[in-house]
Parts: C-alpha cells; sequence; structure tokens
RNA sequence: GGAGAGGUGGCAGAGUGGUCGAAUGCGCGGGUUUGCUAAACCCGUGAGCCCGUAAGGGCUCCGCAGGUUCAAAUCCUGUCCUCUCCGCCA
C-alpha cells in the first residue's frame, strides 16, 4: 500500500494515477477520513497522558481518602479513551479498506492506457517467428499432447475437474527439465534457490497484495484454517520477510523458489485459454529480490534480461511487452511480460511477468531495512519475475518443436536435463 | 495427536502489579590512554508514530490478539511459535 502522508501530501498525483490505471478508489474520502483519525488519534494520545499520570499519582497518594480519588478520576478517563477509541477504530476500519484499494504510483515511463490494448511492444527475442513447410499447418498442443500421449486432459477433469491434467511421459520428464534448466541459469546468475510451501497463511497473501477470499478471488482457500493455496511462489517468498528487518549490507536478496501455482480462474474459458494455457495448477520457477530502493530499477532489468536468456536459449520467439497502466496489478510500479510464439493459435501469449513493486507490497508486509549507523529503518523494494511457468513453456516448446512428422524435437538447451531428443508416437 | 517447559532489546539473560522501555554481560559507536594494535577505563547505544525550525516533549510496543485494573513484561483467556518426552508416520 502506499504511505498515509504521501496520499495526503500528493492527492491529485495519486487521484491521477488512479485514473491512469482504471481503478475506482475514492481518494478524496481518504483524505477526509485521514484527517479525523490524526485529530482523533491525538486526542486519544493525550487522554492516555493525562491517564498515565493519574496512575503515576496513585502510588505515592498519602491517604486512602486520596487514593479513592484519584482512582474514581482514573476511571471516568479510562471511560473516555474508551469512546475515543470507538470512533477511531471505526475510521481505522473504513480507512484501510480505501488505502488497500489504493494502487501504487505507476512509472512515468509506463504507458498510459486503460487496459491491455495499450500494452507496448518493446523488444523482441533472438529467435526468428518459425517457418513452416509448404502445406503444413502447425497442430496446437492439444493435439500434440493427444498424438504424442504427453497429457491427459481427460482424466485430470475426472480426478480434479476441469482446468487439471496429468502430465504423462516425455511431458513430466520435460518439466523436470525445464525446471532444471531455469534453476541452473538462475544459480550461476546469484540466485539462492528455494523450495517453498505451497500454501501460505492469509496474512502473508494480504501482504503480497492477494485477497483470499470473496466473489472475485483466484486464491483457493482451505476450509477450517488461516491458509490458501498460493498462487504463485512470489507469496511465499515476500512472506519471508514479513515484519522482519535485515542489515543493508545484505540487499539485495535474489531467492528464487519452484513452487505449484493454484488459481481459481474463475470464469475464464475459450479458445484462447484451451489446454494448458489457463488452468487451476501448474508448476513454476519464480524470481524474487528484497532490494535497497536505489537498487529496484537495475535489478528489475536484471530480471526481464534473466527471462529472455531463458527463452532466448530456449529458442522460442517472443516479444517483451511494457505494461500499460490500466493493466498493472495494483502492486507493481512496472511490469514487463514476455509473450512467446504459439503456432498453435498463430499469435503471442504471455508466458513470463516481472514488476517492480518498489515499497508498495513491502509497506504491507512490513519488510524493513537499516543501515548500519543510521538511525531508524526504511522499507525495502520487492520485485518479482516468473522464471520459467511449465505449463505455458511446455505448451511453447511443444508447439515451436513440432516436426512435419507429428513428432516434437527437444530444444538444445533442455537435452542436457532429458535422455531422449525427439518425443515420437507411442505406439 | 497427548504431556510438560518456554517466548523479554543485535545476542545472552534478569525482571511476577506502580519507582520498568526494562538490570547485567556481550556486541556496536564515540572518547581517554598508546609508537601501532590490543587490553584497561569513561560515555553513549531499540523501533514506530505525533507535536515542534530546533532544543525538547508526548503516545505505543516485552510472540500475537483480547480481558481484568486507577495502573500489566508481570494476573486471566485465546492463539501462534520453539524446545523436551510419548504416540504415529514418509
Amino acid at each position: 500500500m502506499l504511505d498515509r502522508k504521501f496520499i495526503l501530501e500528493n492527492v491529485e498525483a495519486v487521484k491521477l494515477n488512479c485514473q491512469n490505471r482504471n481503478v475506482p478508489a475514492d481518494v478524496d474520502r481518504f483524505v477526509e477520513l485521514e484527517t479525523a483519525r490524526r485529530e482523533q488519534q491525538r486526542e486519544v494520545e493525550a487522554l492516555n497522558q493525562e491517564s498515565n499520570a493519574v496512575s503515576k499519582s496513585i502510588g505515592k497518594c498519602k491517604t486512602p481518602e486520596e487514593k479513592a480519588a484519584k482512582m474514581e478520576e482514573g476511571r471516568a478517563i479510562r471511560e473516555k479513551i474508551a469512546g475515543v477509541r470507538q470512533t477511531l477504530d471505526a475510521l481505522e476500519k473504513e480507512l484501510d479498506q480505501i488505502q488497500r484499494g489504493i494502487p501504487n504510483m505507476a512509472h512515468p515511463d509506463a504507458p498510459i492506457g486503460d487496459d491491455d490494448g495499450s500494452n507496448l511492444a518493446v523488444a523482441y527475442g533472438k529467435t526468428p517467428l518459425p517457418t513452416w513447410p509448404e502445406g503444413f499447418k502447425p497442430l496446437d498442443h492439444v493435439e500434440l499432447a493427444e498424438k504424442l500421449d504427453l497429457i491427459d486432459f481427460e482424466g485430470g477433469a475426472r480426478v480434479a475437474g476441469a482446468g487439471f491434467y496429468f502430465l504423462k511421459n516425455e511431458a513430466v520428464l520435460l518439466e523436470l527439465a525445464l525446471e532444471q534448466y531455469a534453476l541452473s541459469k538462475l544459480v550461476r546468475a546469484g540466485f539462492t534457490p528455494t523450495t517453498t510451501p505451497d500454501l501460505a497463511k492469509n496474512d502473508v497473501l494480504q501482504g503480497t497484495g492477494y485477497i483470499p477470499r470473496g466473489n472475485e478471488t483466484q486464491i483457493y482457500s482451505i476450509e477450517n484454517s488461516d491458509l490458501s493455496l498460493i498462487a504463485t511462489a512470489e507469496i511465499t517468498l515476500g512472506g519471508l520477510l514479513a515484519n522482519q528487518t535485515v542489515d543493508a549490507e545484505q540487499l539485495p536478496m535474489r531467492l528464487c523458489g519452484i513452487s505449484h501455482c493454484f488459481r481459481t480462474e474463475a470464469g475464464a474459458a475459450g479458445r484462447a485459454s484451451r489446454g494448458l494455457y489457463r488452468v487451476h495448477q501448474f508448476s513454476k520457477v519464480e524470481m524474487f529480490a528484497f532490494c535497497l530502493p536505489e537498487q529496484s530499477e537495475a535489478l528489475h532489468q536484471e530480471l526481464l534480461q534473466l527471462e529472455r536468456d531463458i527463452f532466448d536459449g530456449l529458442e522460442i520467439p517472443y516479444r517483451v511487452v511494457d505494461t500499460a497502466t490500466g493493466d498493472l496489478g495494483g502492486p507493481a510500479y512496472r511490469k514487463y511480460d514476455l509473450e512467446a510464439w504459439m503456432p498453435g493459435r498463430g499469435g503471442y501469449g504471455e508466458v513470463t511477468s516481472t514488476s517492480n513493486c518498489t515499497d508498495y507490497q513491502a509497506r504491507r508486509l512490513n519488510a524493513r531495512y537499516r543501515v548500519k549507523g543510521e538511525k531508524g529503518t526504511n522499507f525495502v523494494h520487492t520485485l518479482n519475475g516468473t522464471a520459467v511457468a511449465i505449463s505455458r513453456a511446455l505448451l511453447a516448446v511443444m508447439e515451436m518443436y513440432q516436426q512435419e512428422d507429428g513428432s516434437i524435437v527437444v530444444p538444445k538447451a533442455l537435452r542436457p536435463y532429458v535422455d531422449f531428443e525427439v518425443i515420437r508416437p507411442k505406439n
């Protein structure tokens, strides 16, 4: 979330930002409530001061009568405090709700626009778009999976419902290969590899900007508990520093995590999301970084470059998209997506996403750093980026590497991790 | 899952109703001494927020959330976490 003082001092900028991002937040109401809250807060503090003074004086009273009078006085103040506190709590509740709805400020260079139609393609990968032999029509991954017995969508639906699937045969080995391939690049780049919990406390979800319950939630929550299935390891990795203060020398912290990701994807269906493209569960290697404010922009470029290296290495064509203000998630200051070429749909589809969340997540998480020799603490900056989301990466690999004879060739970059070079129809 | 013990400042650890934001030691910062370093000695050393140009003053925080009380680190309830023992298990 944004700093309350910042909102009060930059009302017009915050309102314009909400408008650019297409978020209907009542900033004026926020200002009104926060102003009132501050007043009430001062009132409570003054009363507390009074009450503290009375309490302290009781220990020094000489006569029982004097003592009884003071006690009565203290009791009266306490009642008064309870009253003010009640209005304060009500203000706080409404304020918090509005404050959570106000998105992060956007990077001044982020393209302004209402939705993904305004996203800007800013770069392309090293690999050219594929050219197919005369008369050959590339299949989509669902058809390929069927022919090569790589994915069982029907079985997934029977067991867990639509949107679930079993990977089978070489697809399983490719999943592990993609993870290892990405991980080895990240470890070389100085990232600490982790496997994270697949569940997290709702507090942590909220801290990273995910809303566990409610109509439009993407999150599966566990009944009779305060746990939810995570939608990304961003949640667990971000939670690592919740309510922590680290020394500035420890920053930047580059982490990556393998986890399963679970998403309800309520109401999302249709041709564009067929097969593996939009599913309820997939595996992902996620990058995450905590850093000093002055490091975050460079680190964001670093994460983007790693994503590009990974897909250039796989020799899959892609474009880099600078996300428009209206299409940014609440915590993002700036976001780049990699969209890989997917022959089955004859178009680009999102495969990675990297965001610089500046101090927006950190403020909610209460993740701070301390500079040695200086007084006080400050909020860290957080960044996240997809290294490889297996379902979509696998989709892109299958479709891009299909051959005229119906087989799929394994990308060179993955061959060190599997003991086959071509996937052929079983018999 | 059952039984017990415990969660206090960067760390260790005292503190069982008021004089406790918290002894003491270590660590850290500054200083004295010193050819240099070390030792010794002296002083200082938590965070968030509010008022104030500042000096300074105030509020909150002893895992977390409530409660009792004029007053809570200290008493009560709930909850989370850690450790030990038992059971179970991969």
